[in-house]
DNA sequence: AAGCAGTTGCGAATATTTCGCAACTAGCGT
DNA sequence: ACGCTAGTTGCGAAATATTCGCAACTGCTT
């Protein structure tokens, strides 16, 4: 008597509209709210947008995903069981490239040690310059 | 001939709104466009939000200031010529600590070499949870 | 002194996220 | 199965943040 559904599970009431909403970021990777609303929309078109914004936070508060800033503007979502990757967004071309944690671990390790820092590297991108606008 | 001022030497006007947006950026270490215009309307009651958006924009095309995003909400202006440094935000008690760029050497290294990426680390905060919070 | 392009103030337009509230409904108890 | 209640939704409005259009103004060049 346990594993009914992940939401229920979770203390969450189980509605199509939650539920879609996961299944939305699950499916985009990484996605804005207006984005995860289009998807959503494609099974149910009534779907109002501060429902939207309501489950990505619930669904947050609960652990199933979370929030990253890659832009200057709003933040995007992405499932939590989804492994952590950098996000390197190019300043000149917009374009966002990716890149495995590993590549942080030192940063990390140093900011722990001068000031018991715990790091998520992952939640702001790097900003820089990509590989093809550095030419 | 060549030093009158140093925004006429960009090749811009001089007026005093730019010239009080310049040295409210200077003053404030870094501060959001709300922040700017508060701290020049001590001299200049009557400037507009929308002047210090564009003034800002403006000093920061021609390199006189830059932006830096320190939190979820909208970006911070600092003096160029400022050295940069990391912004530590706490995602539980929301402050805000600095630290050398040095601890990220390593870092940037790594990603020029495996990516070609050319880092800017204080453009976006590092985020995670300060000294105090991850007890 | 005169002219013009750059700049400003102001109000309106966008864009994004949050809120209040009445209608609705999932899940519990009976 | 049926109903109750608290959680959830849709909707419109409000709150924020940033940008824009435009007429009036002004710094700078000639
Ligand atoms: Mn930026
Ligand atoms: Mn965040
Ligand atoms: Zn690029
Ligand atoms: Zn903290």
């Amino acid at each position: 008597m346990a594993e009914q559904h992940e939401l229920r599970d979770k203390g969450l009431r189980l509605t199509p509209q939650r539920e879609l909403v996961l299944a939305a970021v699950r499916e985009l990777g990484h996605a804005t709210p207006e984005e995860v609303a289009e998807k959503v929309r494609a099974t149910h078109p009534g779907i109002n947008l501060s429902t939207v914004y309501r489950n990505l936070e619930t669904l947050e508060n609960v652990g199933l995903v979370q929030h990253a800033h890659l832009g200057h503007g709003g933040a995007t979502y992405h499932a939590a069981e989804e492994l952590t990757h950098l996000h390197l967004v190019c300043g000149t071309c917009g374009s966002v490239g990716d890149a495995p944690i590993d590549v942080a671990a030192n940063f990390v390790q140093n900011l722990a040690d001068d000031y018991g820092f715990k790091t998520d590297v992952s939640h702001f991108a790097i900003y820089g310059l990509c590989a093809a606008c550095v030419k």
